[in-house]
DNA sequence: TATGAATGAGAGTTCATTCAT
DNA sequence: CATGAATGAACTCTCATTCAT
């Protein structure tokens, strides 16, 4: 707004450190979100957890709403690359299977708190409208890469389903019962025959 | 062993008059935190709900979490005696399978706040553990009638699966959205298939 | 809501409790905004100096700008009071201009932040109207009820322009400077002339 | 004593570039409290509004209070000019109370923060009150230079009160009802019609 | 026992002010 | 001098829980 001509020299290092404590402020809003869910995710403990005060959260999160939807946007977007992966190689829908539940898997373990954030109907942004769009054409675009093919009217509800058996699985995961562990197996089976048997 | 034991259960209303109102409390609980979350809920509105003042349901359940529990625990034992009827009829995997998913997604209808319960760690009590063991028991068992039978060492992990896929199942019910009621058919036939296929 | 037909009974001192709680909150209110304004009065310090915790003051008065809208209705009302009793005796246009002067600023006198309240039009309430064309009335009726009478199409910016007088003229004794004591003392003459002069 | 007191007054600015900023800075001032009231009004907003950093805004002013009283200080001294060419050319009372009443309403027309700022009592400086007494000694001058003459003991008081009307008069200019403009029209006889009463 | 007024810790959020760049 | 990220005290408001009646 009141940028001159000549502040874009010295600002680039000023600009790297936001963008990066902006980062670390989201990747602290994920853990405490992972750990408390979302109501009881304070701001202050997010703040304290990326080493920032208060204000410093709220210059670039103005609102608690808007980093929850910020995390997740970037978590949709992180799922988004992995998935453009596996589209590149030929699989069979056994094969595409394993892979989705292998990459899914992991990246719920790795971003536990996107079941939470996910849950949530009353956090919605542009940016993460546009990254969900983006995931779920990448979740499509993955499913319709197999060969042989899978019938193309199966596509969107397949996606969505497999969205859903992944958080399952993360959440059986966390539990550590023998039959929470033993659940995942049947999970990973029923998905790959399913596949096998559409393309049939 | 039959009282269990007191300490997380409140008072135990000794006349029908208590009896009647502490289950109404349980009723209004359920309400409010289906519609607004556990965290939303609030105890006054509980409360109010119940035609109760605060004092009145402090005097039954002297913490929010214990009426919480309560209500999980409630939930628990229906669907335990919604399920004892399965395993008396003889029914084919598929047949079975069905049946489960049917009964399930009826009682996830009626008592919608049965999620947002289950998904909590924290609120635990020895009455809801109880529950809980009974209700797994009997989902093993309805799976273990089936003529031809399944094999019992895939019992456990399987009754866990099934209520993880109702789970899903509901919270895509409420949304609504087309590819969601794709995913939800796409449950069922995966299911169904799946414990064909055990048997075979 | 969900009162009984027995609450009635014990309710009658519970009920004057709170009617005298409400009351200390308002007096409390009304003493802080005199002295620190609207903006810089805190809920917290009104409660406090009402003897009352945060809490309360919320129970009674759920917003800063309710309880505000209260006080000056309570204040609007007060100030009816007040005049009603001066259009019952015959005044000659110089009587009532000196009685209305010395009536309004006794009342402003008393209620310092009457002006405070006034100034401010994002702080709106149905009562809060009621009271204020109330008020407005029973001025027009004193304006109205002197012998010889003055010209009724006068009335309703005369009215106006009185109380704006007054507050002008409270304004100027919280200072206790010379001149703008005997600014009062013009005031005052100017306004009984100008009564007299309106039915010459 | 040509310099005032550095201490309340800032960094004195030695550039014309740094005194045209300072200007706008305090015309940005002047227009955010006007809008907003001046608790409302935020720092960073009148930064922005002048087109400058809040870092720079700080450079010239340290504190809220003090731009705002050098905003206060500014207006009296606009005042001040305004009043000056009244007493060069001779008025009869009724005359120079029109040429008044003009010149302070249109004073006020145009700087809308001066109530805002007059009403405050917590903001003073050494500069604001050497203003202020050069304005009301200006006022007393237009006063005097009427002919026939005020009596010199009322000039005081009559200086005071006629800021005040102006005050009251812009009030009401600005709600728009019928009742206030009829009132604006009443203050305007009343003066008029006391000043002359004065020489008589 | 029933009631609901009272309590106060704690949450989200704002904004004047500072200071490293 | 200019900049704007960083700071944290303070504010309004909520709600689980207690206790006098």
């Amino acid at each position: 707004m009141s940028t001159g001509s000549r502040a874009d020299v010295g600002r680039t290092p000023r600009f790297a450190r936001g963008k990066a404590r902006a980062a670390a402020l989201r990747a602290a809003a994920g853990q405490v979100i992972a750990e408390r869910g979302y109501e009881a995710a304070t701001m202050t403990e997010i703040a304290a957890r990326a080493g920032a005060s208060i204000g410093s959260l709220y210059q670039y999160y103005p609102t608690k709403k808007l980093i929850a939807a910020e995390v997740h946007a970037e978590y949709l977007d992180q799922l988004d690359q992995a998935l453009v992966g596996l589209s590149t190689e030929a699989h069979t829908p056994a094969a595409m299977s394993d892979a989705l539940f292998d990459t899914l898997t992991g990246f719920l373990a790795r971003y536990p708190a996107f079941p939470t954030l996910a849950a949530r109907r009353d956090i919605e942004t542009s940016r993460k409208l546009a990254s969900r769009t983006r995931l779920e054409e990448s979740l499509e675009q993955s499913l319709a890469s197999t060969r042989p093919p899978l019938p193309p009217e199966a596509m969107p509800g397949l996606a969505v389903m497999l969205l859903q058996q992944m958080k399952v699985v993360v959440a059986l995961e966390a539990s550590g019962r023998e039959a929470d562990r033993q659940a995942i197996e049947h999970i990973r089976r029923v998905l790959r025959r399913y596949l096998e048997h559409l393309v049939g």
